[in-house]
DNA sequence: TGCAAAATAGCACGATCGTTCTTTTATTTG
DNA sequence: CAAATAAAAGAACGATCGTGCTATTTTGCA
């Protein structure tokens, strides 16, 4: 009940295997994976619905209808990359969360991770973010997809912070579900200002944000 | 200098006109302003990138030249209803708070109406949000006049929280752009549980989000 | 090594896109 | 009312889109 999803990540498994137990991935599923990950990086800059098969297969170097094959759909290939934002998101936020102590200081790690995340250390939009103002009036498998992953991350969130409280670090009378809410609106205050305005300084100004709640509890800053 | 900008809105005067003195609003400006609106409509749903001259053709019941002979460009129509937006978001949000009080009063006010625009009683979604998704990696004229708008806007916002704490409202010490960064979040958290996950009371959270700003500066609810 | 199956390419389809050019219609003005 | 001008329509263009169908190539296994 603690990660996001059972399954931990095995990216690519098998990378130039020579056995014959090679089982573990055969020459599609490898390529397909390939295609995911190019389709992804495609997709955090132009978004979800400027994924084109055409482009995801000029980059790939491969025929239109090579890519179409593994997927079968447009909507397949987008909820694919989804996914793969889904599991690289546990990579880069939840499990190095997970190594920090209970409670306040997991909270701590979790929303600076999240922060660089969004913020693009190296230069790329959260699918999560911009996809939701893709997906808020477009009903279909993509978006279910999506509000699927954004549920159980945010989920998570609450979860943490809830687990501060009880553990004391938030009083409690404090409303976890109001933390959570003011925490996702510092990231996307800074994935806003950052990434669409170009502002310097956001990522401190998320972090003085965060603080600030902190200091609304009297809790001195870590 | 009080204003986003100067020039007040004049919707569709000469409605009706039968004079001759009907020189304000010549046949080709009335349909391109019904142009835009019909536009503004779609964009507010689709997204600026979702709109397409045919089904604005459509929808205003006119061929896909006729509508493109007013604007020379699919840019120049996206550019025009970023103007009407930003029109609207006068309208609706900025010149109701001018008939507050100056300094916190005023900035109540402005919150809320803002609260309400992008939580969209009508149901739309904001384009000074969807936008920053779709062209934070897209460099160009639309970009530039989206930026412009939203900039000119938060700028608004910030002058707003200045003057409460000139007012005294805030105290001395305290940031106003930390604060308007912190107000901007909760409108964007707001927007993204309202309008994507579809999450009931989002406003009243987004207006705690407001009191918790303000307690903690130890200043009573109004 | 040969054979079945999987993976990929090639090609074509109908649709829609933004845009250009030409023609027709509507409006303004003298 | 007629001439001048503005507005709108019509048709076609090259491009790109997602997708289906058929070949060809590559791979995995006996």
């Amino acid at each position: 009940m603690n990660q996001i999803t059972k399954l931990p990540i095995r990216r690519s498994v098998a990378e130039t295997s020579t056995g014959t137990e090679t089982r573990a991935m055969l020459k599609g599923q490898q390529t397909k994976a390939a295609i995911v990950e190019a389709a992804m990086g495609l997709a955090t800059h132009l978004g979800l619905e400027g994924l084109s098969i055409g482009v995801v297969a000029e980059v790939t170097q491969m025929s239109k209808s090579g890519v179409f094959a593994h997927f079968g759909s447009r909507e397949e290939l987008q909820i694919s990359v989804i996914r793969e934002y889904f599991n690289q998101f546990e990579q880069e936020v939840f499990y190095p969360a997970l190594e920090a102590k209970r409670g306040l200081p997991r909270l701590r790690v979790l929303f600076d991770k999240w922060m660089r995340l969004v913020a693009g250390e190296v230069q790329a939009g959260c699918i999560f973010i911009s996809g939701a103002a893709e997906f808020d009036d477009r009903p279909g498998p993509v978006r279910d997809a999506l509000v699927g992953s954004v549920k159980t991350w945010l989920a998570a969130v609450h979860r943490a912070v809830l687990q501060a409280k009880k553990m004391g670090h938030f009083p409690a009378n404090s409303d976890e579900n109001q933390i959570a809410f003011e925490l996702h609106g510092l990231i996307l205050a800074l994935h806003y200002e950052a990434r669409f305005l170009k502002n310097a300084g956001s990522i401190e100004r998320a972090n003085t944000g965060f603080n600030n709640i902190l200091t609304r509890y009297d809790i001195k800053m870590s």
